[in-house]
DNA sequence: GATGAATGAGGTTTCATTCAT
DNA sequence: GATGAATGAAACCTCATTCAT
């Protein structure tokens, strides 16, 4: 599976490049370092590419921050970490956070498969959430919603730091987005109740 | 023009049904009900369609949420208005919404024009927030980072419930959005340097 | 339908030549003189294209044996000219007729869809067999049966001649195959039971 | 060759059913139960394993219909037992058939290959219908031309009954393609010259 | 003898764009 | 202003063949 790994390699940087439609089978290809043949020799064709790498990097991304989690067992610690975790994954792993993140939006063609892919994902930090509240440490509310919130909180601001090209700084990120998250915009000792 | 209305329209939503790429001038033609020809009387080809619709759209945009806070000189009231209208536009033009989120992030090559067009967006976003860190209501912070994650947290979420075909409850959703960016997830009184 | 008319012709030229499936859409187009998307306008894809020119074909087949038949009562008057007919269209139209026989033999994938269009055809030469067989002219057989038989009798032997790249005396092959398929081999006054 | 029989029935098979060019080698090994490679390790390629079929299956057939004529002295007896015999082997050989008769009015690259095969079994009709007329049984006429008519009217209703999938009567089959060819559709008793 | 992953030439099809009407 | 038949560059995909094992 050498060359199947040189695909996903090449697929992800072409497609986080030049967009899934855009990029072109020759030059996935051309950039994985495969003749075009083996392309579908491996995969059924483009569409099927595609799924394989969502679902590859996702169970990779998933993995990533169970890792980062586990060993924990405050639920808002295991916050931390995994805003942590996927901070530093968007860092390392900028190509495919870019393709997945367009991904996320994609057209009602692609999207019941791929949504149902990342809806995995936000059950993970969904639980996290739910653990948190029922702790006592995190007001009521749905935690779904909430888990996909953060997501959306995230990855936006990763893709956006992603696309001006800066040199993340993870730790600093990581901080601002988990106080963000728990704390809040609203500055302390302000009435919560106040608008 | 009429003929250019009906060509918004019919754009609009198939470029929010399958996608910039995906879908044909033979499709933007048919659904707008009008002969191809006909988009190319009015418009230089696709890409100057495209950049039509999302200049035109973000600017509606803008306008609605402009006017949205028009005539308050609170902060965060106007934080609060801001997201209702933004959620409240979200529900109201669901395949503008879909088709701007995305085209934001999408190929390099017209990255840097959609991206120029939301930065300005999330400028209005950022001056709120400055003034309300002025004002002593939000805590001292990167305004234009909040910004970029404060959009992040609506449209992602905002987005899943359109795509999931919700019928979404505008002011329950927009408190709920309105809250985690103001409170953050944290219970009330949870001291904020407890983790 | 000027270029319709073209494809048609080029179409079933190059068909005849090389087969169905060794021409390609671009030889097909250059025989034509149009150009290849001009076919993918017309037709909605090869498949699509050879069964219009089967069908087309077909009908211009019948229409020509219709025709021959035409303002004549006697039953076996009428089979010397269906099978006259027959032979000179074969020869006239060789490169269609040879098409045309290459499309009877075809495997089961195509082969539902021509047999039928193929078998309205029979069904004209069975119901001149049945007249005569209600006429007395004839012996009781079954109708079908027999003008399958005898389209077999006159295709095989045209397309032979034709692909042997004689020139074909029509007359006094139709007079062959109509003495062949009337009164069999059997010798003049032979008992026909004496085998 | 174990493989090598697994290989002609598992093509013949695929042959008939999606035609020369259609088949894939790849359906061809699957068919036949052994890997693509073993293909290519007992024939040259494609067109070598197709010669090798229509040779081989032409040689069973000539054999089959030679043996079924076998120590008959008497022409028109000969001609009996050899259609009754073709029915059969077609009824026995159904996808053989197909194949063979798919293949023999193919594109010119491989017709003239094929058509030679097929011609020397068309002499052995001939020889048996020149021994008729010499015994004075058959009319004067071109033997082969005859040969070939009677190939076409066995062919072409064998076939038929072959796609449309009906359990043949050979028995009844036979009989009713002897008298066609023997004695012809004309009534007995009706005179020759009477058209 | 036998295998199947890998290849790339060549096929089918798509679609943005043009232009005569 | 508006149209849609026609175009061809460029995309996706197929498949006969090779070769290291």
């Amino acid at each position: 599976m050498r060359k199947v790994e040189q695909i996903f390699q090449g697929a992800v940087d072409i497609f986080a490049e030049k967009g899934f439609d855009r990029a072109t089978m020759d030059e996935v290809a051309e950039r994985s370092g495969v003749a075009k043949g083996t392309l579908y020799y491996h995969f059924d064709g483009k569409e099927d590419l595609i799924a394989f790498l969502m679902e590859e990097g996702l169970e990779r991304l998933s993995k990533y921050v169970h890792e980062a989690v586990a060993g924990c067992d405050d639920p808002a610690e295991q916050l931390r970490r995994a805003i942590y975790g996927l901070v530093r994954f968007f860092d390392q792993n900028r190509d495919f956070c870019q393709m997945l993140l367009m991904g996320v939006w994609f057209n009602r063609e692609r999207q019941v498969q791929f949504r149902q892919i990342l809806r995995n994902f936000y059950s993970q930090l969904a639980a996290i959430i739910q653990a948190g509240m029922e702790r006592g440490q995190l007001r009521p509310m749905p935690a779904e919603l909430s888990a996909t919130g953060l997501f959306g909180l995230i990855s936006v601001i990763s893709l956006r730091v992603i696309l001006d090209g800066d040199a993340m700084d993870c730790e600093q990120l990581g901080n601002f987005i988990f106080q963000q998250y728990l704390n809040g915009a609203r500055i302390c000792g302000e009435k919560e109740t106040s608008l």
